[in-house]
DNA sequence: AGCACGCCGACT
DNA sequence: GTCGGCGTGCTC
């Protein structure tokens, strides 16, 4: 039986010819008109319930080692649990190269190239021909091929011509082994963290609940190496941010003589591979990945590690929507390795899980630099009357004063582009996206109207359509507009605006954050990407603007998003000794969740939270499965999303009985790119409740027929 | 998902 | 007369 990566939920029986495939390995296979790769999942004589003619299997391939039972089974859960095609999962989970038909070859290991002769090698060369003596000199030294090229173009071809008449030899590339960094000195609660995580036995899960810059990082490195020490391998997961460089040389620098390997989007598909198969052979001790790594195959693991545990880029949002977080809880239970969840926010789900006592809780309350202090929260009232350019005096003030004393300033909105409304001041009009229920965004740099939920643009717009008044205003402010009015009040200082349209092109990140460290900047402008983990020595002031965007949402995780952000934003501030400072503008100072905030101290939120969620039913204390549908007119849409329905409706009495089964409803953003979007909630109060009604209802709704349209399954959505 | 087969409109 | 539109149906 042959896994085949077709949205189709069974496996397809072939028989052997010649060959003799083992369980894991991969083959290739006809499937009507065209050949695939496919995974064997099982080897039986009989044919099942198939009563067709079974073709036979073309080939074996071998250019991967048969993949092992635990990976398998654990593509097997996933498939189950996602209620996806395991010939999808499987594929998911494989490095891309791996996919596909023609034969992934491994490119030769890396090598240097040095001559043992010098002498001997510069008299074959002749006198005039400069370019090769210089190149033969080089050889003196061991020298990769990109080095060689960049000594000469033709640097690699001259080095194989001379390793050919063997005037040169080649090695295997050994690093350069720089000594270990230090083990930071550890203050109690780390100790103790690093104590029980070390000591533990079999499956057993951690929250790591530590404050920011309270040394969680220290903590993992400390307790990876007890791992390592043990001989065995080591899972670390991490969100994808453009931060993974910084945390990898981190590892390196501990680990210089480990291997390990790395498998995020910054790498090509050749490197992952390698990477890859460097974990599945049991050479690399150490993987470090984003939510994909959650699958590779480790015969030694001995401990998992999820940083940011609370962070959303766990889940995948579209086709396979897995949550790497509870896929990598799974894994360690089946594994019986301990597993580590790290956050300074952590999500309700692991809050609740601590809770009950299923996850053990190790707390770092203190700061890891002796004598850093949090930085200090407040809240900057917005009062209309007395907002200068969307900034409360006060801000201003406080931005002069840092400045003053040559430090910088971060602005923090989450919010691109110059402003995120264009209207008409006479009839109310507003430019709107002709795909998308949402409204375009006015970008002042190339003045075009901007829609950044397809990519539609157009040039901006002189007139109001409906009533001809020229009178349009940009209503709202994004960080070109708050660049533009900083300019006016700040002149001469350097503003650096990092978000994503100045930052798209490969490279402008790093110059950008270089301008930053060089001390060139003066205000700092950022969204999002800004807030991660960046670490900025003479930065101790922060405003953030237009938080309360986040308080009122239809999400009800808006709030804990929110919290677990200006958490971060404020992780940006001091830093070192100097104490930093956060200034938060709100128009809503007396809401509970900003009282939180202020009290610098997550559990009585988390604790709010978790209540107002049980109350209220809504995950953690309930488990949901989101059908969502598309089609080109909303009616078909939900006609799919009835019809799904309706088979839930025909379940067992006693697996119906804990369903709570909603309406289909359009979807918060009917339209986008196009097409018109619903969506229909199935609740129940235990996950296997749901699994139960969702496993029996599935072979009825993989049957439907959606005309033009089609549908999928979101288990545990994280956006509603 | 692909890819074939199949049955109706505007072109060299 | 054909090229090609995308509806429908199948894949061990």
């Amino acid at each position: 039986m042959v896994a085949l990566d077709v949205p189709l939920n069974r496996l397809f029986g072939y028989g052997v010819g010649d060959f003799d495939p083992q369980v894991g390995q991969r083959v290739i296979v006809p499937f009507g008109p065209r050949q695939l790769s496919g995974v064997v999942i099982e080897r039986r004589t009989d044919a099942g319930d198939f009563t067709g003619k079974t073709r036979n299997i073309l080939a074996v391939r071998d250019d991967l080692p048969a993949l092992p039972a635990a990976t398998l089974s654990l593509c097997q859960f996933v498939a189950d649990y996602y209620h996806h095609p395991m010939g999808a999962v499987i594929s998911s989970a494989l490095p891309t190269v791996f996919r596909n038909v023609p034969a992934f070859k491994a490119p030769a290991p890396a090598c240097v190239y040095y001559t043992p002769d010098l002498q001997k090698l510069l008299a074959s060369i002749g006198k005039r021909a400069h370019a090769q003596r210089r190149v033969a000199e080089s050889l003196a030294l061991p020298h990769t091929p990109a080095a060689l090229r960049r000594v000469h173009d033709s640097g690699v071809k001259w080095a194989k011509g001379w390793l050919e008449a063997g005037l040169v030899c080649t090695a295997a590339e050994t690093s350069v082994l720089a000594a270990a960094s230090p083990c930071l000195p550890l203050n109690a609660e780390q100790s103790d963290a690093v104590a029980r995580l070390s000591s533990a036995q079999g499956f057993e899960p951690f929250l790591l609940y530590g404050i920011t810059g309270s040394g969680k990082t220290e903590v993992y490195l400390q307790t990876i190496a007890a791992v390592l020490a043990r001989g065995k391998q080591v899972l670390v997961l991490i969100p994808e941010i453009n931060l993974t460089p910084q945390l990898e040389g981190r590892f390196r620098a501990r680990f210089p003589g480990v291997h390990m390997a790395c498998l995020h989007s910054g790498l090509n598909d050749t490197e992952r591979a390698v990477n890859w198969l460097a974990a599945l052979s049991g050479n690399a001790r150490i993987v470090l990945g984003t939510r994909l790594a959650v699958f590779t195959p480790l015969p030694q693991l001995g401990m998992i590690v999820v940083d940011e545990e609370h962070d959303p880029s766990f889940k995948q949002q579209e086709g396979l929507r897995y949550s790497a977080r509870d896929v990598a809880v799974y894994r360690a239970r089946t594994a019986g390795v301990p597993i580590v969840l790290g956050s300074a926010t952590p999500s309700i789900e692991s809050w609740a899980n601590a809770r009950a006592g299923r996850y053990q809780i190790l707390q770092l309350k203190e700061r890891a630099v002796p004598g850093a202090v949090l930085p200090k929260i407040t809240l900057l009232p917005v009062k209309k009357a007395g907002l200068i350019d969307g900034f409360n005096r006060m801000a201003f003030a406080r931005m002069h004063e840092a400045l003053d004393r040559g430090e910088q300033v971060l602005v923090f909105i989450n919010r691109r582009g110059y402003s995120p409304v264009l209207q008409c001041g006479e009839c109310g009009w507003m430019a709107s996206c002709q795909h998308c229920s949402a409204r375009l965004v006015l970008h002042m740099r190339d003045r075009r109207l901007r829609c950044h939920h397809c990519g539609f643009e157009e040039a901006i717009t002189h007139a109001c359509p409906d009533c001809g008044n020229q009178d349009l205003k940009p209503v709202g402010q994004g960080t070109q507009r708050l660049e533009e009015s900083l300019a006016t009040h700040f002149p001469g200082k350097m503003i650096l605006r990092i978000d994503r349209d100045s930052t798209r092109r490969k490279g402008e990140m790093d110059a950008a954050l270089a301008q930053v460290h060089s001390g060139e900047a003066d205000i700092l402008i950022g969204t999002q990407m800004l807030a991660k983990g960046h670490d900025f020595d003479r930065l101790n002031l922060v405003i953030a603007l237009n938080a309360d965007t986040g308080l009122f949402s239809v999400d009800f995780r808006a709030e804990e998003r929110l919290f677990a952000l200006l958490t971060q934003v404020a992780g940006r501030a001091g830093r070192r000794e100097t104490p930093g400072e956060v200034m938060i503008q709100t128009a809503f100072a007396d809401h509970p969740f900003y009282h939180q905030l202020l009290g610098r101290d997550y559990a009585p939120f988390a604790e709010r939270t978790l209540i107002e969620r049980t109350e209220m039913l809504l995950p953690p204390a309930a488990a949901w499965a989101l059908f969502r549908a598309e089609a080109p007119e909303i009616e078909q849409a939900l006609a799919i999303l009835k019809l799904i329905r309706a088979c839930f409706e025909q379940l067992d009495s006693n697996l119906l009985q804990p369903i709570t089964l909603n309406q289909p409803v359009a979807a918060t953003m009917v339209k986008r790119a196009g097409v018109e979007r619903a969506q229909l909630l199935i609740a129940a109060p235990q996950r296997a409740q749901l699994q139960r009604a969702l496993h029996q209802a599935m072979p009825h709704i993989e049957v439907i027929k959606t005309g033009k349209g089609r549908w999928s399954l979101d288990v545990d959505p994280i956006e509603v």
